[in-house]
DNA sequence: CTCATTATGTAGTAAATTTACAAATATTCA
DNA sequence: TGAATATTTGTAAATTTACTACATAATGAG
């Protein structure tokens, strides 16, 4: 399927080369779109005040079978489209509709990560975390935890990881670096002045910088490979949510890149370690 | 509209409750959806051994007025771009495919949780915490990275919350704990005996207990309160993904649960935390 | 085993879509 | 300008599609 990414826009943009009749089509499905994926062609007929062959036409005329099919393709775009908004939380809500927003927040901003995923950056950093000899993942405040996270993945992969939210023990561990060492700094707005310096000071060494952070921030500006989300966090909210979402899952996505790189060979060693904590729970009943 | 988010995991999960030339139109669909959206009644019913009327009483049972409508609404939801299986990460994926099916699985994880919130739970668990003295997030392994964000969130709430990795300082806790202290456990599968064991010595002081785990697990069993969620972490995979998406964003919900609990007067307390970090970044140029 | 209930299919009907064609409008060129 | 031609638009019939009412089959309870 070579299905256009904005119907509407096409429609829009085409506007001029139509005759008369498919005009008023064009304009009676612009001006409700979602009214039209709904009705059948005789009404839409009437609303635009042309005849039914005339929407068929129309339907024809922008690579649909007919009338079914256009409708099917303009449903599609709709859904797609740019018109699913973040909202807010407010204090009339209860709790049968804020912990939906929220989880729909949570959603879109991974559909919408999901869409722009920097493929060539994550590479990179898959093939340099393969390569290192040491990782270093470095957070503060809320992505401290991210990097917790990221150490409790990757240690699997016979790689010393260190995590640290001490920004004297980074820095130290900073200036101390030499090839083959990795840090991997965590930073929602990549402006964290204490974390830039640390990144500063690792720059001055050999060891190689991966970061995930904002592009065009001063933390991207000090590495070797941003990895770079947009993620738009609601301002209105005091407490950062959606980005870190974001920041995990993207830490999976490295984690399976070095797992894939690491060969089919090395599912037993995964296996054996998830093996190990087989005494540390109760059986299943 | 009260379009649900995604059409193919509601039909999925009803699958046991269909009568048998509904389950065959069911199959049918999730066999081939883009091909069933296309599709004339005639068809589909066809296609899955069935009348048409079947086809058409079986599109009412979900909430469509009619065939064209339930088709209208499967494109819709196979627009946002999710495939509503997780798709396990194979070592024949390369870098264009992997990613996505990552992130996939996660959205997939957060729709399906969405879909079955304990809403009744987290009510309650927010009363809790919002009475309580003092918090204290308490999990192990990759769950001691969400007890980490956690801490990072209710803090601001103006109560002590305390997080602690070592076992052995969970416990010493647990033990001297009294009223108005709360315990919040996170564990995916609830059957860390240590952890157990940690709720086990807490619920014998007059501390409250909730947790953050599989329902009926010994944890559970332990709790006054526990919040169930079911994600189906995929078994052949031997990193755990999106569980903690799902426990992290349960934490959102509870977290803006307290925030409306405290009232509109606590935003400035909100925003004096929020404006505390200001002088820590470098500037927007 | 009979009755009641539910599930499924058949056949007819209504609705919607498309096609074929004719009327109307616009366009070309002498 | 005005016939000849091409293009656009609408009408009406044909066809496809979806729905409804009813009949038959299957299932389950007493």
């Amino acid at each position: 399927m070579t299905s256009e990414p904005n119907l509407l826009a096409v429609i829009q943009r085409q506007l001029n080369e139509l005759n008369k009749s498919e005009a008023k089509v064009a304009q009676a499905i612009l001006n409700a779109p979602e009214e039209a994926t709904r009705s059948s062609i005789a009404s839409l007929a009437a609303s635009a005040g042309v005849s039914e062959p005339s929407v068929n036409r129309f339907c024809k005329r922008f690579g649909a079978t007919g009338f079914p099919d256009f409708k099917l393709q303009l449903a599609t775009s709709l859904a797609s489209g740019v018109r699913y908004v973040s909202r807010a939380v407010e204090f009339s809500d209860d709790i049968n509709t804020f912990p939906t927003k929220l989880f729909d927040n949570a959603i879109n901003a991974l559909m919408t990560a999901k869409e722009e995923l920097p493929l060539k950056a994550i590479a990179r950093a898959v093939d340099q975390i393969a390569q290192a000899r040491r990782v270093y993942f470095f957070g503060l405040g809320t992505s401290a935890a991210v990097a917790r996270d990221a150490e409790h993945k990757f240690f699997r992969f016979n790689v010393p990881v260190f995590t640290h939210e001490d920004p004297l023990m980074q820095r130290m561990l900073a200036a101390s670096a030499g090839v083959g060492d990795l840090f991997f700094f965590i930073s929602h707005t990549g402006r964290t002045k204490v974390l830039v310096e640390v990144a500063e000071i690792a720059r001055q060494t050999e060891a190689t910088i991966v970061s995930l952070t904002a592009a065009g921030s001063p933390l991207a500006d000090k590495s070797h490979c941003c990895i770079n989300v947009k993620v738009e966090e609601d301002t209105e909210q005091y407490l950062p949510m959606t980005s870190r979402l974001v920041q995990l899952v993207i830490l999976d996505v490295l984690a399976a890149g070095v797992t894939l790189r690491r060969g089919e060979g090395f599912t037993p060693h995964l296996a054996r370690i998830k093996d190990s904590l087989k005494d540390t729970r109760f059986q299943t009943s």
